[in-house]
DNA sequence: AATAGCTTTTAGATTTGTCTAAATTTTATT
DNA sequence: AATAAAATTTAGACAAATCTAAAAGCTATT
């Protein structure tokens, strides 16, 4: 079933919200999609009809197991398409959102199934946030720094605890990025420096400190 | 100025009548369009209220040079959107139209810049119709077949002229494909084959037959 | 348990883009 | 030049998504 770009703007806000606080109020959606409340319940009446809402008046809502699966699918979209503007356009991470919002809304599935395969699979969005795969499910991987990842175990850079002008030119210059594949080679006892090898890289060497701000995700 | 998605449609479909056939009508719109005679009749109304579209009720319209300026815009998007999905997601020329109608719609200019410099500025999409650059201006770029080619002259193959499963395997096999940049190296008067070079290839020879049937276009 | 103060919903409009059916204008033909 | 045929426009409606203002329903406090 396809929905318009305004309905699937609720659906994504009311799993956003229904994940955050648990309940979800008709203020907030209202707030949250910067509408009326009025405008809100006209809204969730069609959502209702179309059974990706359980809606009673007065009484509260909350997404259908189709509506949840929906909101995925957007999520999955959206996450992807920031993915590809920073790792492969070079927007910064500060700047994509936006433009995921219309993106998000582009139907084709195989579209967005090809950009996965292109993508090669990315476990996080620019932000650290996790990706969905291809039937909606969020795997739950394990976030850990580098200092904590075991030897020669794939993972994928996720997100950057330090992120001052210093760390992230030495980032730049050792061509570490959100969504770099790399596993650790090897660890040195004597000053817990780290040498791991980047997906399509050479080997390269990075301090405890360094590696302290590198978070990464891996299955399992 | 932002259009919406409808108006921009209408707008691309009058510039292309307009290059085909000189006089477009409300009723080739409307066939163009899909839609009533009605309906188009109320769209140019709005269009000429936006300055978009010169219109005298009964007496025909043309765009604007404002109005030209954006559906290149739109042709800019629609067509580097169709290269993208050809040459870096795999798609078939064939199966990227429809999937181009949605994303020529997304309005970030930077995006599609950016995304035009990724791609390495194309001059042709999948079809072979030349892409606009970011100033809207469409270089006429000469269209030659291989064995016209200049040596040493940066061109980017633009059009197949077998589409024979033999010659789509052949091409495959040497990895050429449309938007490749190369140039010719060398010509054997001896059986008029071809050395030629691939950006980021090694150099490969094709015969008479298939260069006959690559054409390629470049600037001057 | 009454009521004041929120929250939510309804009623009635508005905008955009579309439609049908009827009217108007242009054009083509006798 | 008159009229038949075709093209175009108008008039009036409708669906989607939104809004304002007013009504209705909750809930929290006395």
């Amino acid at each position: 079933m396809k929905y318009s770009s305004s309905k699937e703007n609720y659906i994504k806000a009311i799993f956003h919200l229904q994940e955050e606080d648990g309940i979800v109020t008709t203020n907030q959606l209202a707030a949250a999609l910067q509408t009326r409340p009025a405008s809100v319940t006209d809204m969730l009446k069609k959502l209702k009809t179309q059974k990706i809402l359980l809606y009673e008046k007065y009484r509260g809502f909350k997404l259908t197991v189709e509506g949840r699966k929906v909101a995925l699918q957007i999520i999955r979209k959206h996450r992807l398409w920031e993915f590809f503007l920073v790792n492969k356009l070079n927007f910064g991470w500060d700047e994509v959102h936006e433009i995921a919002e219309e993106l998000e809304h582009i139907s084709s599935k195989k579209l967005i199934d090809r950009l996965d395969v292109f993508l090669e699979y990315p476990k996080n969005d620019p932000h650290g946030d996790p990706i969905p795969d291809s039937n909606g499910r969020l795997t739950i991987a394990k976030q850990v720094d580098l200092l904590n990842l075991p030897l020669n175990k794939l993972a994928e850079v996720s997100s950057i605890g330090d992120q001052s002008a210093e760390m992230l030119e030495l980032l730049t210059h050792k061509n570490i990025q959100l969504g770099s594949k790399l596993e650790i080679k090897k660890k040195f006892a004597f000053d817990n420096s780290i040498e791991l090898k980047i997906k399509n890289q050479p080997s390269i060497t990075i301090s405890e400190h360094v590696a302290k701000n590198i978070f990464v995700k891996y299955d399992e």
